[in-house]
Parts: C-alpha cells; structure tokens; sequence
DNA sequence: GGGTTAACTCAATTTAGTTGAGCTTTCAAG
DNA sequence: CTTGAAAGCTCAACTAAATTGAGTTAACCC
C-alpha cells in the first residue's frame, strides 16, 4: 500500500552540520564570493555558527579568502570563495561504442578529459577502459587520488525499476548488473548513476547555459531524443525512475503519427542522410553536411521543426520551465537551426512578456558533445553544494 | 542572473526539532500507528529523541496512545497513532459562483463541509461569504477556533508570477490582489493558496486513491481542464508557478488540431449538450444524460477519448507517475466511461509489467466534486506532517 | 522457570548553535 | 581631525537537543 521513493529522515547535531556544511558552500558558490555575515542573513544562522562552519571549511581545503570587500559602513567582510583545487569530481560516460571520462574541480573547470573506443560494450571492456582513463586522470596536474570526491557515471537510459520491461538499454550484456554498486566497487569512490539527458540538464545548470535557474528543461540528442527536467534544483525522476521520455511521444508528422524520435534524433538524421547516399560516421559528417546545406538535410530539418515544436508546446504547458536547453550529440549550428525553425505555440503558459522571462524560451547548451560526461561530474560536484537533510533517496 | 525559488536555510536546535516532530508525526500518520523504537529505525534518531518527541506531542494533544502490539519478543512496543481532535484544517475554494468550505481533522476526516452562492466574484462579496462559512465552520462539535492549524485556499488557476500575461483568472475584480495575504488577513490564519488540480491532487495523495504514492498526476475537470503533478511527494509548480497547464496541449481530433481543453472538459461537454438541444444547470444534469446514454453526450465522449488519451501518453512518458487519478467537476460514471475509452499508447514507459506496478495506470479520483476543496485542507495537513528544513519556497 | 530479546527510562555526556560583551575597521558628520 | 555610528568579527558562557550507556520491564521460547 506505500510505494514511496523517499523516506523521512531525523536531524540530528552530525547531519545538522553536514546540512550546514554543505548550504554555506552552496550559497558561496551561488554567488561567487561571499562574507561570513552575508551568509548568516540568507541562511538564518548566527554569525558566529557561520564563522565556526568556514573556519572548518578553510582549514580542510574547500574554501580560500579572497580579501575584503568595501560595502559602505562599518568593517568591510572577508571574503571567501570556493578553492577550486578542494576536489575534483569525476563524470565517467559509457557509450556502446567508447567510454568518456573528465575530471572537473570544484569550480566546474574542466582539468582532464579524455575518450576511449570500446571494442564491445560488454562489462570487462568498459572495466578495462575506465580504469585506465582514470589513471591518466589522476595524473592530471594538482589532482591526488584522495580529493576525488566521488564520480558521477552516465549510462544510456532508461533504466532502473522497470526498465527490465523494456528490450534492455543499448550496453550488452549488463543485464542483470546493478551499476552504482559496480561502478563503486571498481573505482572505489562513491558513485551516482544517471541517464544523458539528465546529465546533461545537470551541467548546464551548474555551469552552463542555465547557471542561476532552478527549473528548466533540457531536451538532447543522444541516439535517440531524451528530455531531462529539473524542478526547484532537484531532477525529476518519476515514480520508476524514467521520467523525461520525451522520445516516444506520439506527434502528428507529414507522415502521420509517428513517435517524436522517429522524426528527431541523431538516428532519425543519420538514416534520412544515407538514404540520400550520404556518408555519415560521427557529428563532424553532419556538420559538414549542414555546412554546405544539403538539400536532403535541409529537408529533414524542415520536417523535424513541427513534432519538435509540439514536444517543446507539451513541455512548456506541462512544466512552465524557465528555459528549454537543446543539446546533445548534434552539431551546434543545427541546434542553433533547429532553434530557429521552432514555432511556439501561441496560447501557451510560457508566452508571456519578455520582463516577466528572464532567459529566452529554447536556448542552445554550451557544452557541446561532452555535455553528459561533464554532466555526470557535475552531479558529484552538485552534491558537495546541495544540503539535503530532509529527503533521502533511496 | 540568479532566478531562484528556493532558498537554503541553516539548521539549528529549534529548526530540528521541528523538522524531527514533523517527521515523527509523518511516519505515524503514513503508517496508521507506530511504536517509538519503529520510529528511531525508520528516522535514524536515537529512541531516546524519539520518547522525549512523543512525549511532548502527546502533551500537545496531537498524539494519543494505543495500546501495545506483540509483534514477537521482547516488551511489546506502545502504539502511537494521531490525535484526530489535535487540531483541525480549513479548506476554501472559490469559484466563480460559490464558495466552498471544509473542515477536516488531523486524520483527515471532514467535520464540517457547506457552500455559499455568490452573487458576484468581487472581494467584498467573497469576504462575507467566507467569514459566514467559517463562523459556521468553528461551531462544529469538537471544535474550537484556536486548534484550526491553518487554511488552504484554492483558486481557479493559473495566477502568480507571469499571470497578469493572460486576461486574468475567472474571479473579477480580484486584479492586484495578493491572495494570500488577503487571505491570511481575513481569516488570521496561516494561508497557503493553490489552484484547484493541485489541491486536488494534494486531497487524493493524503485520503484518497493516491494514499500511499509519491509521483502521481490529477487530472481535474474544472470549468477547463488542469494537471496537478506531485513528484516526490511534492507538487510541481514549474518556473513560474504554472505547470499543469494541460488545457492548453494541442492534440489532434477529428476536427484537427485544438487545444485539449477544448475537446474534455466541462465547458466542452457543455456546449456540446446544449447545441443538441439539452439544458445543463449542473452536473446533476450531466450524470442524467449520461445515465440515459444520450446520443449527443455518448458522440462527445467518444471524441474525447482520443485526444485525452494523447494527453495521457504525454503525461506518462514526461513524468513516469505511479498512477494518473482523474477527477473533478465530472458525474463519477462519466469518468469510469471515460477511463475504460482511452486507449494506452503501446510503446510507453508506463508500459510496464504488472508486478512492477502497484496501481492501475489510470484511476478515477475518490473524493467528488468537493476534491479541491478538501485539498485545500489537505494541504494544511501535509504541512503538518511533512519535514521541510532544506528549502524554503518564497 | 530461566534465558533471550526488545522496548523503555534515567542520568550523564557531547555536539553544535546562540547570546552578549568587547574589539576592530570603515564611513561620515561636525 | 575627532568622534560616533555601523558593521564585521572573536571570545566565552549558555542552552537546546541528540547520543550513550546502564538499568528496568515485559513479552516469547525452550
């Protein structure tokens, strides 16, 4: 009779101060810097609470000083800030055919990245290739073993409960394996496990285009089309873990009703350009396709400006977010066509005046083809940000 | 550049406690009844805090013993489950015609409902009809003024942030106002304010066919048709306070594309019924009709079905809910007629097997035309018994 | 009946946030 | 240039609330 996907957790002093922890880092690097005081205001906590809480911080790495700053009367605050060398975070991508590994430090930046080409995407290859990124990743200047904070791994979805019902994600021979505890025991480091699209949405808000929004939409192209949501910060995941399959909405097409990735996805390009005669291996073909405007290209873009602008009218109306993001695995001056060709629909929640919107209604990700992997080390860094006493996913 | 909704706020003595009362109080209502030690499992607090919290709830009434379960060896636990008479929750809703009121108990157990028919929407005639409702209201037996924990207003949607973009709600002469703190002022009360599928969705999740669940969607006939989503037990609101806009969906019918609400909904079977000649007052009427399987209102409902079934699949594949509930201002034998009309898409993720799916994937709400009403209250309810520490909604 | 298990209670302890006094640094008014 | 207000910061005493550990009670089981 109780189906539900969260549980209640105590507060005790220990998580307390965990949650106080993690929301003095979360406003600090909300804000880029910040003074003792401020974050006392914004978070209801006694000066001295805070000045205790950065002391620990500081002395453990995660923060640094960065002089005071004038602000009218009175002594000015000491800033701080996060010290990007505090930790890194790894994002670990597994594709059928090649694995994706980067490593970013706590201020997002990227310090290594690097891909591998798997030969088959069974469980022993993938093993063999991530371990030996990861070994050039903790090489990387400054990185030591021990400040990787945990890794965020990006698997095509769906998966999780229920997704047995489905002929099985694209990786071979994983059935029947639990990835987070697979992940975890062969990196030796706590593992999140989450689908691109979700990844992706992550990224972009912790860096990219949608930095300072909370609710927002990310529609990407990976073989098929997925659609991660972010609601008040948090990933919607649904009641069995597979929310966002925009892919197989049904849309009306010239062809009639067809499911949404039939019509839009890097699949559906790729099989109308071969079918045309073109040669199409990775997204640089498509890119120089598009480059030198195609007509059999040109045309299918034209056919995918109507069923992806029915998913982005259901999205808008569904969620009202404040920004749809378009990314993934395509080329960016695509996207950016794509964008353009998009029709809103003109009695939808989200057409209201521009004052009352502070970001465009679709926007390009500016992450390019690593979105996800980068995604998957944002989830970790995400984490470390994000206090989170109240609710415990199970 | 920072377009939050939420906020981190500190935790400190105070606030754990009341997060941890809230949290032993949500784990008793979920399950009925409980003993401490059950509690301190499930919480993750000693059973030491778990004693002193009881204690001091069952001191505030809001708690009552019952006797002790032998669940095996050792002393058997004492069972502790809610005082129903520990406080009481208002609900309001407004319509354009009526006022709705409801009374519930901390189980959920109505004490009091009545409505109110309003010569006009405006404020002032509002205002009386409220205070005449809730007069009555406070004099049901068991009650007294000073236990009403709060109230839940609901108010046809969409409205918040952005509203002002379409020509205003239903209500007139309500331009300007800001109803919660109208509200709160007239009643002196705590007053949280939500549209009507919302609220409804809040009702079935607490007392009705969603117990249990924590991701489910409600779709609701009002005079259009709207969508209220609760992920994670917590309602989705969407960047600008509009999500659910489901009404506005294009969806494809025999007379080509429309928007969902004008194909089901209230207003739609309405015209429809009386174009063929029929008077509708209520839906009293509707349900004659329908008992009378009137040829006008079978036609109509067999072109509902397609585009609600559309609608359903959008649903499905963007959020994944454990259960679609469908209620509202509808007769409940249209609804079931309904529900055994729509069609599943087949390549769904909702497509799942049955063992991996506790609930039908589609239900008829429970609680009637008062649903939004009741949600109101519902809404007091959960706040009561939901700990919320993390994150505050402006 | 005696051993085992589990729930419960009491008192001492610990963690972490709060409070208030006092110091420092800046701005601004006289 | 002096003085005072305003704001940031620190120290030390205080307080709230959870934890720990020892002891008691009540059931089950052999």
């Amino acid at each position: 009779m109780n189906d539900r996907n969260t549980q209640m957790v105590g507060a005790n002093a220990l998580r307390s101060r965990n949650h106080n922890r993690q929301m003095v880092l979360g406003h600090i690097r909300q804000s880029g810097q910040m003074g003792r005081a401020e974050i006392a205001r914004l978070s209801g906590l006694s000066t001295q609470a805070v000045s205790n809480i950065i002391s620990d911080l500081q002395g453990e790495g995660w923060l640094k000083e960065c002089g005071r700053r004038s602000v009218g009367r009175g002594q000015p605050p000491i800033q701080y800030r996060i010290d990007p060398e505090g930790g890194y975070a790894l994002g670990i991508e597994v594709r059928p055919d090649a694995v994706f590994a980067a490593l970013l430090d706590l201020e997002g930046r990227e310090v290594f990245s690097d891909r591998a080409a798997l030969a088959s995407s069974n469980p022993a290859s993938v093993r063999a290739q991530v371990l030996t990124l990861c070994e050039t990743a903790w090489a990387a200047p400054r990185v030591t073993r021990d400040k990787v904070l945990g890794a965020g791994v990006v698997l095509p979805g769906p998966f999780g409960t229920g997704a047995s019902a489905r002929a099985g994600s694209e990786l071979q021979d994983w059935q029947g394996i639990e990835p987070t505890e697979w992940f975890s025991d062969l990196l030796d480091l706590p593992v999140e496990v989450e689908n691109d699209a979700n990844a992706a949405a992550i990224s972009e808000g912790l860096t990219g285009v949608a930095t300072g929004l909370d609710t927002y939409a990310f529609i990407y192209f990976g073989a098929g089309l997925g659609l991660g949501l972010i609601s008040e910060g948090q990933r919607l995941s649904g009641g069995y873990g597979n929310a966002g399959e925009v892919g197989r909405i049904p849309v009306q097409t010239a062809q009639g009703p067809l499911a949404l990735e039939q019509a839009v996805s890097r699949l559906s390009v790729q099989r109308h350009l071969v079918k045309a005669g073109l040669k199409v291996g990775g997204i640089e073909d498509i890119d120089a396709i598009f480059q030198a405007r195609h007509p059999a290209l040109m045309a299918w873009l034209d056919r995918a400006a109507s069923p992806l602008s029915q998913a982005v009218a259901m999205i808008e109306n569904l969620f009202d977010p404040q920004t749809i993001v378009l990314g993934g695995a395509m080329p960016d001056p695509v996207l950016d066509h794509l964008i353009g060709q998009v029709t809103f629909h003109p009695d939808s929640v989200a057409d209201r005046p521009r004052r009352a919107r502070p970001r465009p209604r679709l926007m390009r990700g500016g992450s390019g083809r690593m979105t996800a992997t980068l995604g998957g080390a944002a989830l970790v860094l995400k984490q470390a940000f994000t206090p989170r006493m109240t609710v415990v996913h199970s």
